[in-house]
DNA sequence: CGTGAGCTTGATGAGGGTCAAAATAGGTGG
DNA sequence: CCACCTATTTTGACCCTCATCAAGCTCACG
């Protein structure tokens, strides 16, 4: 894999250690399941060979069974699935803290495909050593498979938003819930700000929109005075107004 | 609930009594993960109070936590979100042997509702009496997590046909799905004929599509002479056909 | 300072929505 | 067993959202 680049020199958000990228983890998973102090440690500890991946870099083949779990720890990767060999389909997007794939947990892989959109930092999870720890500690599996619940709900969430939502809903909805997420997990800034370095064309292959479509519907979100996005960040203006166009009910989002 | 109605005097298919119909669930089971004589034998002790409901009524109101699991074992359902409390659209068929929903797993609901589309027998199965049934026979909870896997992959392929698939690929990888499925716990005869007491309608809301737009959509498989549909009756004239217009790769309904 | 990836804009057309009404099929009670 | 009544299927006409094609623009990067 030359695709691997190890070290983080280049990240420009944040110059913390692996300790720290780690962290992310630990905070979503504790967002899942209340945690304990102990548990919050085992957890953190299973975090193993931290490493960088470029932007664009398919991570995870949906075949292969695997001994170990990713987990993404800075940057943004999505599920998809290419059909004809040409035209491809996000089904989900990958965000620091989340599993890449949760096919460990029945052993079984989900014949999901998973790429980077971003540069990102990804984490590796010996099973072998999450199943030793999991009987001491078994809540951090609750938490986990919590975590698949989430991604199950939202992949049904998107179904809704293709199958029954216009493309301005479409939008509108798909900035919430990154909006939502990245929230959990701290990272938006006071004022509503957060990384998103996806392309317009890959905003299509998630909404199910061609990218002259997508880039009219975020002129009219601009319009309205709802967002403001380019150059990697968006910025939700008004949170409120933004999720009654997209009729966004974060329920579907929480465990519980 | 003055919905229920016990008994079975009117299943038109099979006049078995309610031991026969647990049947599907330990067969659905045993094809997500190969189980012992003894595991079978206990998974199918699970199935308790076997009962009927009528077509168009809803079984799972997403929010409430439950101390038992759903297991649909005749007939129907489906799940689904309604949106603006006008515009409602199914994510999901359940199938006979399939658990309605999979929260169970980890004690929490995924605000999903399901609802039946034809008349159904449901069976319940106690959580206490499972997780108690789990120690001595994991394998069935293991069992239980692919099924979610696949619940999960399902829902990630319908995302896909409603994002990247028109209409006619829509309708055909629907059926090959419905197909696929129905086969795999023997509800297909040999000609390729199978229950399917949805109507257009419904259909429309499951593919993102107007009833009118499903009608014309189904005459157009009549025409190729993929399909024949009817009095709550598919028939697969070319299964081959019919995937091939679809672009059905059936790998995303088989655990690994 | 060129060069390519990504963004923006315009023009045109197709797939599928909507509305309205006719034709069938089931289901019910007499 | 028939007549009625409602739910579902089918057909036709019109229109709108969004795809496609094509070109110009911007900006980061070498």
């Amino acid at each position: 894999m030359s695709i691997l680049q190890f070290g983080n020199t280049m990240s420009p958000q944040s110059s913390s250690p692996d300790q720290t990228d780690a962290a992310v983890f630990v905070r979503r998973l504790a967002m899942l399941y209340p945690l304990q102090a102990a548990e919050i440690q085992a957890a953190e500890d299973l975090i193993e060979d931290v490493h960088t991946v470029a932007a664009h870099q398919i991570v995870l083949q949906g075949d292969q069974p695997s001994d170990e779990a990713l987990v993404l720890l800075r940057g943004m990767a999505c599920h998809y699935k290419t059909i004809d060999n040409v035209r491809r389909q996000l089904t989900g997007f990958v965000l620091p803290g989340d599993f890449c794939d949760y096919g460990f947990l029945s052993s079984s892989s989900t014949g999901q495909c998973v790429a980077t959109l971003t540069r990102c930092v990804l984490g590796k999870i010996n099973l072998a050593r999450l199943s030793g720890v999991a009987e001491r500690h078994p809540h951090i599996v609750v938490a986990a498979m919590r975590g698949a619940a989430v991604d199950r709900a939202s992949a049904r969430e998107l179904a809704v938003s293709l199958g029954a939502r216009d493309a301005l809903q479409r939008l509108a909805h798909l900035l919430c819930e990154i909006h939502y997420r990245l929230r959990v997990v701290g990272l938006v800034s006071a004022n509503g700000r957060f990384e998103f370095g996806v392309t317009q064309s890959e905003i299509g292959e998630a909404l199910g929109l061609s990218t002259v479509h997508v880039n009219r519907t975020i002129q009219q979100l601009r319009r309205r005075k709802l967002v403001t996005m380019g150059q990697g960040q968006v910025t939700i203006l008004d949170a409120a107004a933004l999720a009654a166009v997209a009729v966004f009910d974060p329920r579907y989002l929480r465990p519980n």
